[in-house]
RNA sequence: GGCGCGGUAGUUCAGUUGGUUAGAAUGCCAGCCUGUCACGCUGGAGGUCGAGGGUUCGAGCCCCUUCCGCGUCGCCA
């Protein structure tokens, strides 16, 4: 017989339904049965006393347990959730679960269970409706900067993750065992995307898991991310960039809100709002968003922070932003050379041709227009020491290559931004320096 | 790596100046209860107080060592 989903019962003779036993109220004659599934609840009534297999059934059921429901949907005004039940006419134990090691919802005078905690047993705690709509909003958010692209003819790619040389700095990639060689897990997918680009691709984008061996310990730093990046040739500057990403955002947030916008505000809190940008996201300096962050908090970047943007400062200006131009996002140019890649494109000047983008606060990505021209590539990464690791990255530039650009945009902080979450509870399984497991 | 904080029932937490048998809520088990919906009521089980050492007549509490974890900064997506 086919399934009923919980939240699609109504009305009916003979309906099955299967999920989780979220909360069961055993009583005398009557047991009230919570059950749950990806789409919502519906409660399971059983009268009891008239059939010995059901009343057993009932009576070795525990919470989290998985049950098969067959019965008739009484649609029941008496019922507050949902105003439908199923009388249970057979149920099956599919599976038995022993009792919860985590707390995952605030209970009677008690807290959930603090995340570290939840994530040993992640998959229990990924059973509530808060973690499902989480995992259903991302999926919309991909899958609409995935539209977005495809209807500008960009190509979606696969780059290896396993690699022969540690590139960009060395510093922070995990090693392995290759066979009797050491490889590396890729901390980035792009010396692949521009070698795409001097492929004659033009136009790609890859969704893709990224590595890097930092020991950091931040509610938005994990080992291992999902990297949203993309490249794309023949634009005129960094700005090029700047416009797509912007236009890609406010598409996905578009799609997002309309998808998910009131459940999100009913899950994760009025607060929660998806604000669809109306216009054309800020630009400023560094040195003019420091200097406005001094103006309107008295905050004082320290001398040898002025190249790059602090951690206090991201956050002030979630605040500054909104007040001087109504806009959560903010890109930031004009970071110092010595803090940017050495592929980053310099204008005369020596001003890195790339950005950040600021989100509610967070940084969430780093665009720039790439240097093509080989000689200037090479003595730009001279100057940094790299020619030996990344030899094999600079023959990508002698053949031909159109002038290109493009950014790296991180998944989860999206989601966790998106939300109001945290890292570690944005993702599926977070890892970090001191998680592995599960 | 720097700085800060913390480890007490399955879970979330209390635990007074060092003083009998370490408490509560929730969960779990048993019993009662025709319609509950955070169901209710009664009873019960459940602890090497992270580990080791020390001070003391006496340590969950004070001291030392150690392990584990978290927060935050730097780093970045």
């Amino acid at each position: 017989m086919e399934r009923t989903y919980a939240a699609e019962v109504r009305g009916a003779e003979d309906i099955l339904v299967r999920g989780f036993v979220e909360n069961i109220r055993n009583k005398r004659k009557m047991a009230f049965i919570v059950l749950k599934d990806i789409t919502g609840k519906v409660q399971v009534t059983v009268e009891k006393g008239e059939n010995e297999a059901l009343d057993a059934a009932v009576d070795s059921i525990t919470l989290d347990s998985v049950i098969s429901v067959r019965g008739k949907a009484v649609e029941n005004e008496y019922v507050k959730m949902g105003g439908v039940e199923v009388l249970a006419r057979e149920i099956v134990l599919e599976s038995v679960a022993a009792p919860l090691p985590i707390d995952r919802e605030e209970g009677k005078g008690h807290e959930k269970s603090s995340i570290d905690q939840r994530i040993d047993y992640r998959w229990i705690d990924l059973r509530t409706e808060r973690n499902q709509l989480l995992f259903k909003v991302q999926t919309v958010l991909v899958g609409a900067m995935r539209e977005y692209l495809l209807g500008q003819r960009f190509m979606e790619i696969h780059t290896p993750k396993l690699i022969g040389a540690a590139s960009e700095s060395g510093a922070d990639v995990f090693e392995v065992k290759y066979f009797d060689r050491k490889a590396y897990l890729a901390q980035s997918p792009q010396f692949y995307k521009q070698m795409a680009m001097a492929a004659g691709f033009e136009r790609i984008f890859e969704v893709g898991p990224v590595f890097r061996a930092e020991k950091s310990f931040t509610n938005k730093h994990t080992t291992e991310f999902t990297g949203f990046d993309l490249e794309f040739s023949y634009i005129d500057s960094f700005r090029d960039v700047m416009k797509l990403e912007e236009g890609l955002l406010t598409f996905a947030l578009g799609r997002v809100k309309e998808a998910c916008g009131e459940d999100i505000k009913r899950v994760f809190g009025e607060a929660q709002e998806v604000i669809v940008p109306d216009k054309p996201f800020p630009i400023v300096k560094l040195a003019e968003l420091y200097a406005g962050l001094e103006e309107d908090y008295g905050y004082k970047v320290p001398e040898e922070e002025k190249g790059d943007l602090t951690t206090e400062a991201e956050h002030l200006s979630y605040d500054w932003t909104r007040k001087h131009f109504d806009s959560e996002f903010l890109f930031v140019t004009d970071y110092s050379a010595e803090k940017r890649a050495f592929y980053h494109m310099r204008d005369e000047n020596g001003i890195p041709q790339g950005y950040d983008l600021i989100w509610r606060g967070c940084e969430i990505t780093t665009g720039a227009q790439r240097e093509h021209r080989y000689d200037i590539l090479k003595a730009q990464c001279d100057e940094k020491g790299l020619t030996d690791d990344v030899r094999f990255y600079l023959e990508f530039f002698k053949y031909g290559c159109p002038p290109h650009g493009g950014f790296g945009l991180g998944v989860d902080r999206l989601t966790m931004l998106l939300l109001g979450l945290t890292i570690k509870e944005a993702m599926f399984i977070f890892r970090g320096p001191n998680r592995l497991n599960p």
